[in-house]
DNA sequence: CTGAAAGCGCTTACAG
DNA sequence: CTGAAAGCGCTTACAG
């Protein structure tokens, strides 16, 4: 890797042109600054030392990293918008593997040029965020929730509105409604199994554990399930899917096996995104807005940053926004003849 | 923005042991260490010049941002594998907010830390795929292609599965075929459009113009032209769409309408990521895999930034990556009773 | 428009 | 484990 000096040898020129013209300095011969930088590039010059510029926010992955899901595109798309006018850069981080041995999340920033992050977590590193908020490095979690006075989060809540659509379940007319969570619990996915349950004692229906299904959260779970829904005695008539994936792939198969929708089954999802409209019927769903959560955690950390650094007690941000039930075509009354 | 300095007066301590606190030397004490780290975090302090240490590949926009949209969320996907593996941080960057007036794409690239680029166009932004390769800076291209001895990429071959695609719907016995593409040209559209003319023509069939028909690249813009389709006076039994959310959206619009599916209407989409599963029937689809391209973008990348930086010609990486047809349930022989 | 020299903020042997 | 001082690589008035 060259350094101003090396370039500078090369050329014939001082350490101090090979400098203006890398910084864009204007008192520097266009064709001067067009041979700098070619050789910068050739000798895959990296700044040592010297002001570099870097305003980058860190959307960065507690554990195991989700990017790809349209829950987390969408919150890159939504942060993204808000970036964008702000003048920050976003950089993806697996925090496990960014870390050195020995350090601290804020020192790893610190190295990386990173001014503030918005954190992903799992069931097993939420204590990281606890351990970053106690260190005092602007920090925002997206999608879920903490019990603490330190911890910024932007996250929503779907207890109530779960509440709203199994209610509206249960005045179709369905009397025996499933549930299916992920294997893995997180604060959502108890938020909205507390949410089906209220509408069932709500209405006065017993919460029957063999409705409480345990599916993972994607396509083939769903479809894997389905298969075994054919099979049950006394099977729902009715499914509230707490994950996108796998109301699309129960939705998807229990189709394939040929049944009507919603005559058959009625379906209730979850989407992040515009999944709801790909499938057909498309699918009556508990819509989270995830660009919005991640707007809200860009202008929380922007906020976070441009607090005056003396001391003052900074301000804790801890939101949590509505979701909404949208009724679509997978939502019916159950079918009286089967 | 605190600087070592300040922080070493306000701790009533030296420069050199908030240096080595803050860059995790061993020889500090526990307790020394935290409190720098707390009164670093607290000033917003910032290294103004020292080995800050980047290894960033930036994942840059030349033009509009298509953030979000299934294929980079896949071709993300596809980079991150890669990147943990060989310890680089993925930036994610619009090229043309972050360049500074008079600035070129290498010299923004130098002052924010990022040693390699892999780009994103639009047929608007190629002419800066060019400059960026002249200029010598490490990148790779991906989901375009380019007549060019300077210009590294990774792109896929539609037009030969387009070709196999419509000659399926043709042996099916099809006669009137439509196609669906982009309102925008770009050189993949121009492939999938010269595919499907090109089986026409091998099968003896005409290419008639008022089946080739401009629907925006988005669900919207299919759920419209499906409307539009059902008062055509001859209108196709079968349709290429050549975008992933045009197809799911003239699906689930003509499924609306009440069409049956192959019967009335067989659909060919194409598919970047998972979509094809999520609707009823699956669409059948010309695959592309995106994680793939990302993958050996960074691979790619990867050789360019280990080459020795003496002045030996750099390798040239110009890759094709071939697309599959996979047949599900949205293609089937025409309805004669129609 | 360019170079020689002073200066910048951080880092690091050296001494304790 | 810590500080005073020299050193690092880059930047920048200053002089031409």
């Amino acid at each position: 890797m060259g350094s101003v000096r090396e370039i500078a040898k090369e050329l014939g020129i001082s350490p101090a042109t090979v400098s203006r013209a890398i910084n864009n300095h204007p008192a520097v011969a266009e064709k001067v600054r067009q041979r700098v930088v070619k050789a910068m590039n050739r000798s895959r010059y990296v700044p040592a030392v010297g002001k570099r510029e870097t305003m980058n926010i860190a959307f960065a992955y507690t554990g195991d990293s989700s990017l790809g899901s349209p829950f987390d595109a969408a919150l890159m798309q939504g942060m993204s918008q808000r970036m964008d006018q702000f003048g920050f850069d976003l950089l993806i981080l697996d925090v496990r593997r960014a870390v050195l041995p020995h350090e601290s999340f804020s020192q790893m920033c610190i190295r990386k040029g990173i001014r503030g992050a918005v954190l992903r977590t799992t069931t097993e590193t939420r204590h990281t965020c606890e351990e970053i908020a106690e260190e005092g490095f602007p920090a925002v979690v997206v999608g879920d929730r903490f019990i603490s006075d330190k911890i910024n989060f932007i996250a929503s809540d779907s207890q109530s509105t779960s509440r709203e659509a199994v209610a509206h379940l249960i005045q179709l007319g369905h009397q025996r409604i499933g549930i299916a969570i992920n294997v893995v619990d997180d604060s959502d996915h108890t938020d909205r199994l507390n949410g089906y349950k209220e509408a069932l004692t709500t209405a006065g229906m017993p919460v029957d554990e063999k409705y409480i299904y345990r599916v993972p959260a994607h396509r083939e779970g769903g479809v894997q399930w389905a298969r075994r829904l054919a099979t049950m005695p006394d099977r729902p008539t009715a499914l509230y899917c707490t994950d996108p994936m796998t109301a699309v792939g129960v939705l998807s198969e229990v189709q394939q096996i040929g049944w009507k929708i919603p005559d058959d089954l009625s379906i209730i999802g979850f989407d992040d995104s515009d999944i709801r409209f790909l499938t057909y019927p498309t699918l009556t769903a508990i819509c989270q807005d995830a660009q919005e959560i991640g707007r809200e955690a860009f202008e929380a950390l922007s906020s976070l940053l441009s607090w005056p650094g003396n001391g003052s007690a900074e301000p804790l941000i801890q939101r949590v926004l509505p979701t909404q039930l949208e009724l679509h075509g997978t939502t019916g009354a159950p079918n009286r003849g089967k």
